[in-house]
DNA sequence: CGACTTTGACCCGCGC
DNA sequence: GCGCGGGTCAAAGTCG
């Protein structure tokens, strides 16, 4: 608690005002302040020596010490206002908190429930495809999900989850923003500090003695680096991202008879960025770009906005939970809030969708979230973004080593995307996410034509690749950025997904205390992002 | 001449 | 232990 005294002259009246912050445990920055008329000395003494203008002086002096008063009557005001707005918001902190507990504690009765062998369990790869519109049009999978989720299991859980979701929801709704992710877990996972301290560039190395002793302990205390791959269709031999790279290998992949290019940043020498280039051996009109790291310096314009969307999804499995609980062998899950509808249904049996190309796994060691562009085109029946109403989330096949999580946005429209929606917080979703999951963020291609189209409208004549990537960014931003989207994710994904990858036992407790230590209210969002130009979410 | 690309060699992890 | 494959290094070549 600190307390500062400050005078100043108000018209021959000297006001005190001491100001008196509060630093306490809650999160929310309170003053309350003490305003006191202290004299009205000097002014008056000086009145006395000028009879003539005695009566004048007198006036002035009364109107000096009625405005005083009103002023002191304001500050009261002001001074219990702001009493009220702090208890209040005690009082609400207290209330959310007692709710953060509640989903704590149904969380754990979740997982009493669900026994399944955690090692299995871990080994087994996941893909989680979470659709926002209309899913890919592919009936297998459609038709899997909706056999998955007609077991018995499936509905509780279903019923789980949805409760875990209206509680939390429940206590956010007044003020959804407010609830984000603490980016500064004291988890194990340590790329943030490689990252800050400035990682040079082989930090395989860095890797290799670290990862020496035992597997379950190096995957906890050195998680392989989170990797953001963009698949676009793009006729020049890299996308144009904005940055600076340098090529510094090229290697034939197996599986693939294009070549795969190694490029790294060179905007910065010491920026540990680094992306692979592929074209897909099924259409070799697509470009697949991976990149991998955080660049540790200013970036160009033109490459904030895209390099905010991918250190924002590589967070997402990077940075996000720990949590490593037992996945649930099944689940079917469907939550109804703010027009959103959950629906994360078990596929666990289903083969991977829109990946096709199995060399976007290669790095099998490495969390991969996709961001495709070339998704196949949503029904032809899409509705508006607003009555999106499907978000599914389907487990894949066991090949990879680290479960993959792919978000689709197929709705065939945007031009509902809420106002609101803005940028930075696809970072939000990282907290949720088990570090060790492959993703891919999958957009619709009529969608991305028309956030295209539209950020052309709106840009005038923009060179085609960067809006490209600023579509990328806006459309994950978008979709991330709303709250009520980030809400459901944030309880749908904990629930489901964040007892994924992690470890043993060890991995376990810390995530399941870490999901609790990232919700912090109120804090700002900023710091979860490492781009400064982008980090100042609007909230 | 500096920056970048090419390309073969090498290192290392992983599976058998 | 061995082979395979991904990833990186570094010397040579290329380009502006």
């Amino acid at each position: 608690m600190e307390t500062t005294l400050k005078k100043y002259g108000l018209g021959g009246v000297v006001k005190e005002e001491k100001r008196t912050e509060y630093n306490g445990d809650e999160e929310d920055y309170r003053e309350i302040r003490e305003v006191r008329i202290v004299a009205t000395t000097e002014r008056s003494s000086m009145d006395t020596n000028s009879r003539a203008t005695s009566s004048n002086q007198k006036n002035i002096e009364e109107d000096q010490l009625e405005s005083a008063k009103a002023r002191i009557g304001e500050v009261r005001e002001e001074n219990e206002r702001l009493k009220t707005d702090l208890a209040r918001i005690v009082k609400d902190y207290q209330s959310l908190q007692m709710n953060f507990f509640d989903i704590v504690q149904q969380e754990e009765a979740t997982k009493s429930t669900v026994t399944v062998p955690m090692l299995e369990e871990i080994e087994e790869p996941e893909l989680v495809s979470l659709s926002l519109g209309r899913i890919s049009s592919d009936p297998k999978k459609d038709e899997k999900t909706s056999n998955s989720s007609k077991t018995k299991e499936d509905v509780q859980l279903k019923e789980d989850l949805a409760l875990g979701l209206d509680c939390k929801l429940g206590g956010r709704n007044p003020r959804p923003i407010e609830l984000i992710l603490n980016p500064r877990t004291e988890t194990s996972f340590e790329e943030p500090k490689e990252e800050e301290a400035g990682e040079t560039w082989p930090p395989r190395k860095k890797l290799k003695t670290a990862t020496s002793g035992d597997d379950e302990i190096s995957q906890q205390t050195y998680p392989k680096k989170a990797r953001v791959s963009v698949r676009a269709r793009c006729d020049t031999a890299t996308m144009n991202d904005g940055c600076q790279w340098r090529k510094y290998g090229q290697k034939i992949a197996k599986g693939n008879p294009c070549p795969r290019g190694y490029y790294r940043c060179t905007i910065a020498p010491s920026c540990p960025v680094r992306k692979q280039v592929q074209r897909c051996a099924e259409d070799m009109s697509i470009l697949i770009t991976t990149y991998e790291g955080t660049h540790n310096h200013p970036l160009p314009i033109s490459a904030t906005a895209f390099a905010s969307t991918t250190s924002a999804a590589a967070c997402m499995l990077t940075n996000g939970s720990t949590s490593s609980q037992p996945s649930l062998g099944a689940m079917a899950t469907t939550a109804n809030l703010h027009g959103l509808s959950f629906n994360l249904s078990d596929n666990s049996r289903s083969k991977q969708f829109y990946l096709s190309n199995s060399s976007i796994y290669a790095s099998h060691s490495h969390p991969i979230i996709t961001l495709d562009l070339t998704a196949p085109p949503a029904s032809s029946s899409s509705p508006s973004f607003s009555d999106i109403n499907m978000l599914s989330s389907t487990f894949a096949p066991p090949t990879p080593r680290y479960p993959s999580t792919s978000l689709s946005f197929s709705s065939s429209e945007s031009n509902n995307l809420p106002t609101s929606w803005s940028n930075g917080y696809l970072s939000y979703i990282n907290q949720l996410y088990n570090k060790s999951q492959i993703g891919s963020l999958n957009l619709g291609r009529q969608h991305q034509e028309h956030l295209y189209q539209s950020h052309i409208l709106k840009n005038n004549h923009t060179p085609p690749q960067q809006s490209l990537m600023e579509t990328i960014a806006a459309a994950t931003n978008a979709v991330t950025s709303d709250p009520s989207f980030q809400s459901a994710l944030l309880a749908a994904i904990a629930s489901v997904v964040g007892k994924g990858g992690g470890a043993g036992a060890h991995g376990n407790q810390s995530g399941e205390e870490n999901f609790g230590q990232n919700l912090k209210w109120g804090e700002p969002f900023s710091a979860i992002s490492p781009y400064p130009s982008t980090s100042n979410g609007n909230g």
